[in-house]
DNA sequence: ACCTGAACACCGTTCAAGT
DNA sequence: ACCTGAACACCGTTCAAGT
């Protein structure tokens, strides 16, 4: 990469971190370009599509939570270093507004810039969540996609100013939910 | 209301539901307005804001979902009132992608078209609620507002496509959160 | 009273023309 | 190699002009 493309890249990207922060995943892209001073055509030309420009805005806080994860994995009890991480998951996309119906898409899309990503949060997800279930801490009828989806809502509760105010709440109900050790019960 | 303009209010409101249902909540109203064969002046007339359409559109189904909530009242057990109930919400809600969001912001502002049809959804939901909990089958650390964000929650989730598959699975994992009798569980 | 559609200010996306 | 911005096809919303 040239030199100056190079200056552009990072510059794209510093003015859309401040911009996502503010307005959301949505933000315009024109708004994104005019404020980084640079032509419409040069951040599709670093970033072709919206999804491209949030996982380069996204990746670092996602390796991140990978490393958690694993610190995690040594450092707590099966159930504490769960729940700690879904918190710091949801906390961290929080940031976003909007940013999660992204990721889900992506989820599904694997010709997404941002599916791999996400795929990585899901295996470290994942493993918290089977060590869990491993020492009987966690209901055994769940996988890691449903993790992903729990994290997933409750992020978006989050995102809406109605179930914000008690989004710490929710999340304690959904977390001992995912804690209670019970068999597929009905 | 002049027969000609019920007429058009009328056609309006069926071609919505046809594009609402098949585009989702923020469907093109213009697109609505060309396939109504009407003006877009005309469709701003009668409804003056999306969320105006929208609880027009949704308006008979609410109703239908407070008057199925007094049934159960008298006809069910509590607990499975509530999860009987809850269930027809998601699956009524899930019908129109992305109204979910409609409603969690109609929800804390007054203004909207669409707040008194949330409200009333809210309270018919928490009388369900509180004579669940009345009976020691329903977690007592939540409210109205929590059962409403819960439900929006599995609502959304059934909008995104990945996690659709799973969502009846991810519901069941929620309603058992719901009937857990313990106090507020850290 | 009610309807129409042009007008305005925005989008996302593409691509010829420039350096 | 890289950048620019006009061009295209869309939006939501308003409002003068028509019937």
């Amino acid at each position: 990469m040239r030199a100056d493309a190079k200056k552009n890249y990072e510059h794209i990207l510093a003015v859309a971190n401040v911009v996502v922060t503010k307005h959301g995943a949505n933000a315009s892209l024109r708004d994104i370009a005019r404020k980084a001073g640079v032509g419409l055509g040069t951040l599709y030309r670093h970033f072709p599509t919206r999804a491209a420009l949030l996982d380069a805005l996204l990746r670092t806080g996602f390796d991140e939570l990978t490393a958690k994860a694993r610190e995690l994995e040594t450092a707590s009890s099966p159930d504490d270093a769960l729940v700690s991480w879904l918190r710091d998951v949801v906390t961290f996309t929080g940031n976003y507004q909007g940013v999660v119906a992204a990721m889900t898409a992506a989820m599904e899309d694997t010709e997404s810039a941002l599916h791999a990503s996400c795929v990585t949060l899901r295996t470290a997800g994942t493993r918290l969540l089977t060590r869990t279930q491993a020492e009987g801490l966690a209901r055994t009828d769940m996988n890691g996609d449903d993790l992903f989806s729990l994290a997933a809502a409750l992020a978006w509760l989050g995102d809406q100013p109605s179930s914000a105010p008690r989004a710490e709440h929710l999340f304690r109900i959904i977390a001992s939910a995912i804690l209670s050790n019970r068999a597929s019960g009905d």
